[in-house]
DNA sequence: AAGATTTCCGAACGATCGGTAGGTTTTTGT
DNA sequence: ACAAAAACCTACCGATCGTTCGGAAATCTT
């Protein structure tokens, strides 16, 4: 009866991380209604378990918020920062960065870019833990216009401006995409692409 | 000691609109603690009233945050879609509404563009009537990219995508812009018409 | 000044919130 | 097979939620 395939054998440490299922299911059902909107019952009754049982998995509400955008954070690391380093080139680097970001979000990281937004209610602390992580990535992209820049491909804009501007277009992607579902994932995504670089690159 | 001016001299007619004060102040609280995390009391505490006093003016907390949205959509209009619907020449339209739609959320939009996202917590026909004022500006700013494409200036995009990226670059502005106040607003309303045309048009 | 109306408040309502205590079932290690 | 550990439950806690009611100030009308 059990409706969590627990990913850790051991572990589960009250408190500590339990598993990513309860994740996405936490964040699907948060991202919906907000995180004050949501209570810990409906968490644990979309997820099979009363609010006792889901609370030996979870130190507490906050701590589920927190411990949800760090496995986002980790994700976007591993499957858009750590590949989009291995490229030399920065216009071949913005274009995977971009490319990557929109797979990512397209292939379930829906539900955690728009959890993104609800970070003001973890402690100053877990905040803080959450804004470095999104400014690594931030100075990343901003740092590959820097190069374009010197390699002369960049149009004449504020590079700050720039790059929150095309980070916006791409995580904006999760507010809409699900009432426009009948756009081809693989369409959309080279669309952004374009976009992007057209707004950036001399062209 | 009335904290509230009240725009109105007569109506304030239970349920029906009250004062602008009172949605600027509202907006901006559950702009930052979401719906949600936002309680009447709270309300009413940041406006000078007691809950009880606050109820006197608003028949619920769905309703009031729907006549948010409404007045954000009045707003809207006057300020951005009417005068853009002025301009003949597309490209010059184009700018209009980009110019205005960012001008409108520095000039304390700010707070109404972000409460967009809490339309869920309406009733269905609530949704559907916000959906329709929405959709409306959509197809403004996409038929403004088809006559653009007919004459020739228009790069090799999705109309639909492209109109959405566009938007979601303006409104995004409402998200981050807080953290960078330090931007000049000027120049940040010309560095994004400067973006979205780039991207958009052939240039 | 008097009466009518609007504005606001104190107090309470049922419901639900996040969280906990203590016990039962299920799984695991040996 | 059996004990230890983990998973999960029922029942409850105090606090707070949105909302209502009856009346008290304040304001307006005449």
């Amino acid at each position: 009866m059990t409706l969590l395939k627990i990913a850790d054998p051991k572990p589960t440490r009250k408190g500590q991380a339990s598993n990513a299922e309860v994740f996405r299911s936490a964040a699907r059902l948060i991202a919906k209604k907000g995180y004050g909107g949501t209570s810990i019952s409906d968490i644990a009754q979309t997820v099979g378990m009363t609010k006792a049982g889901l609370y030996h998995h979870i130190a507490g509400k906050q701590d589920l918020l927190f411990q949800i955008l760090q496995h986002a954070h980790d994700e976007m690391e591993r499957l858009v920062i750590e590949p989009a380093k291995q490229v030399g080139d920065p216009e071949h680097r913005l274009i995977e960065i971009t490319r990557r970001h929109v797979r990512g979000i397209l292939d379930g990281g829906l539900e955690f870019t728009l959890l993104y937004r609800e970070r003001h209610h973890l402690d100053d602390a877990q905040q803080e833990t959450i804004a470095l992580r999104t400014r690594a990535y931030l100075a990343l992209v901003g740092a590959t216009l820097e190069e374009l820049a010197m390699e002369g491909k960049l149009r004449d804009l504020d590079i700050q401006i720039g790059t929150i501007h095309l980070l916006k277009t791409i995580s904006g992607i999760a507010d809409w995409y699900p009432m426009f579902s009948e756009i081809d994932e693989d369409h959309l995504v080279e669309q952004t692409v374009n976009f992007g670089l057209s707004a950036i690159l001399k062209r």
